[in-house]
DNA sequence: TTAGGGTTAG
């Protein structure tokens, strides 16, 4: 195939000849977002973990704050310097022109070309080499050509151009192998998942989409939020006999059928969907241990233990199906929600007589049945029991025992706990810490919470969106709304938002204590990420601005109101 | 990495 006409990207992506990741004006930009907050996944994956100016903080050296004047305060990125130059702010450059990249130096062939475009340093650079290659003589894209250029546009998270370049795909005569085009599914954002299925088997050269295809892109769809509408639509064309392009479903897509309906609380459709696995005699449709584990989960999870151990029996006697340590922990886990720990416990004994010995994810569920109680002795005495059964605690169950510990006024026993995985080479993950977070908060020590927050993406952990409401919500209601606005700030430049309800909370606390400027800074950078204030904070800012005098203020206000909306 | 388990925020 001859490439006549460029591709170019899609207008609504970003420029891609300017690197958003070093360009600052990025944390507060205008807003465009017409609801509370714009949606902000991609940015919160982007910027997650971003490293700051201030020196790495260990565990061990939590001590007593540091006088106020020894270290600076939180990074405030002021969204004033980076507004229009009407506001008193420097004038922002404008990015510079795009500069057209070279054309290859040589004559290209496929292999070269796609590795060179999977390790192109931008994806404009590979789109300009896929581009340049067209029009060499004799040469036609390939499907692994193609699939590199996708895969590349879809990690720089420019899902308009892959969708736009996997149509151009679907015309091209050439066939693809299902590998070079599956990962797209896990790639791109979820709501493009089903144009993919639905393109997949003229790309491919079949008559209908994989089993495999099927159940990637159905499992992507069930587990975003936010998709329900592309989801309704697939689940139409399961049922609607006249969509060719998927084939019938095996017990694999069942089982993610099974999973949404128990996820959204429709148990009844979901055990429909057992009796039609149970009506089919074919081999590839019958109910597994998957099956059984999912919908027992979801009965437990609503607390209908007696329906679950039906379910339980049925499952051994008439489909002879062997539990295993994962069902178990799914009871275990069933019991201890409804804080019947005793018999969570009694389940170990069961699993021992039935020849399945506990595992790691047994033990912790059990200690955090203990822990909801909290009962931290008995919890400890559990952590102790897993030693001496010969399971050694993995980063699963040290992270129930410091939460539990750190729930409970022993967060410096959670401290330790946190070193001795250190010594022991088992990774603390981001939970972890944001229990240990949320103990130092809970127990008024803000300082070393904070320093945490500031500390840990240079120690290698990815902080998530989590672990800075917990911080943020506890400094609020403490009334130390000075913390609070550093924090924001730090939030901000790190690509995490408030939660809505603390957005405004923060605002009204601001005004209430009659930080007028600070309040209005506050709402910049909020702004900047799509947040709208509910009508009471809006009606309190302006009431604050008001009764300041400021109005000029109260202006500006306005102004950034107008700019969400 | 074609499906099921624990922990944080809300």
């Amino acid at each position: 195939m001859k490439s006549h006409h460029p591709l170019c990207i899609p207008a609504g992506e970003p420029d891609l000849q300017t690197p958003s990741e070093t360009c600052p004006q990025r944390h507060f930009r205008r807003p465009r977002a017409s609801r509370h907050y714009r949606s902000a996944p991609h940015r919160e994956r982007r910027d997650a973990g971003r490293p700051t100016a201030p020196p790495p903080a260990d565990l061990a050296t939590m001590k007593p704050p540091p006088a106020p004047t020894a270290k600076p305060a939180l990074p405030w990125i002021s969204p004033l310097q980076y507004r229009s130059p009407a506001r008193g702010a420097p004038p922002v450059p404008s990015p510079p022109p795009p500069v057209p990249s070279p054309p290859p130096p040589r004559y290209l062939h496929h292999p070269e070309l796609a590795r060179l475009i999977a390790s192109s340093a931008s994806p404009q650079r590979a789109l300009d080499l896929f581009n340049a290659t067209s029009s060499q003589r004799g040469f036609s894209h390939t499907p692994a050509t193609f699939s590199a250029l996708l895969v590349r546009l879809a990690r720089a998270r420019l899902p308009r151009a892959a969708a736009a370049v996997l149509r151009r795909a679907a015309s091209a005569p050439c066939r693809f192998l299902e590998p070079q085009l599956l990962p797209l599914a896990r790639l791109l954002p979820p709501d493009h998942a089903l144009a993919l299925l639905r393109l997949l088997p003229a790309l491919l050269g079949r008559t209908r989409a994989s089993h495999k295809a099927l159940a990637v892109c159905l499992d992507r769809l069930v587990s975003s939020r936010g998709c329900r509408g592309v989801l309704d639509e697939l689940l139409a064309d399961l049922r609607d006999p006249r969509k060719k392009y998927l084939p019938r479903p095996n017990t694999c897509v069942y089982n993610i059928l099974i999973k949404h309906y128990v996820k959204s609380g429709e148990l009844e459709t979901a055990f429909k969907m057992l009796d039609e696995m149970r009506e089919y005699t074919c081999a590839d449709v019958k109910p597994n241990l998957v099956t059984y584990s999912t919908l027992i989960g979801g009965l437990c999870r609503g607390g209908k233990m007696k329906d679950a151990f039906q379910l339980f029996e049925d499952m051994i006697e008439k489909d002879r199906i062997v539990p295993d340590q994962l069902l178990y922990n799914v009871i275990i886990d069933g019991f201890c929600r409804l804080g019947q720990v005793d018999k969570a416990r009694a389940i170990f004994g069961f699993m021992r007589n039935n020849e399945c010995e506990p595992n790691a994810f047994n033990y912790a569920t059990l200690i955090n049945g203990h822990c909801k109680e909290g009962d931290i002795e008995a919890a400890r005495a559990v952590f102790e029991e897993m030693r001496s059964a010969g399971v050694e605690p993995d980063a699963v169950s040290y992270t129930a025992l410091i939460g539990c510990l750190c729930r409970h006024g022993s967060v410096d026993e959670g401290i330790n706990l946190v070193l001795e995985m250190k010594e022991k080479g088992c990774k603390a993950d981001v939970v972890t810490y944001n229990l240990v977070i949320e103990g130092l908060c809970k127990d008024g020590r803000m300082v070393e919470a904070m320093d945490l927050l500031e500390s840990m993406p240079l120690e290698g952990v990815q902080l998530n969106v989590a672990s800075y409401r917990i911080v943020m919500n506890c400094l609020f209601s403490r009334g130390e709304m000075d913390k609070a606005v550093g924090l924001l700030g730090l939030m901000l430049g790190r690509g995490f938002v408030p939660h809505y309800a603390a957005s405004n909370n923060l605002l009204i606390g601001l005004c209430d204590a009659g930080r007028v400027a600070d309040a209005t800074m506050a709402l910049y950078g909020l702004a900047d990420v799509g947040f709208m204030p509910e009508a009471s904070c809006w009606e309190r800012l302006v009431e604050t601005v008001c009764r300041e005098r400021k109005q000029r203020r109260s202006t500006e206000v306005l102004d950034v109101l107008i700019g969400v909306g």
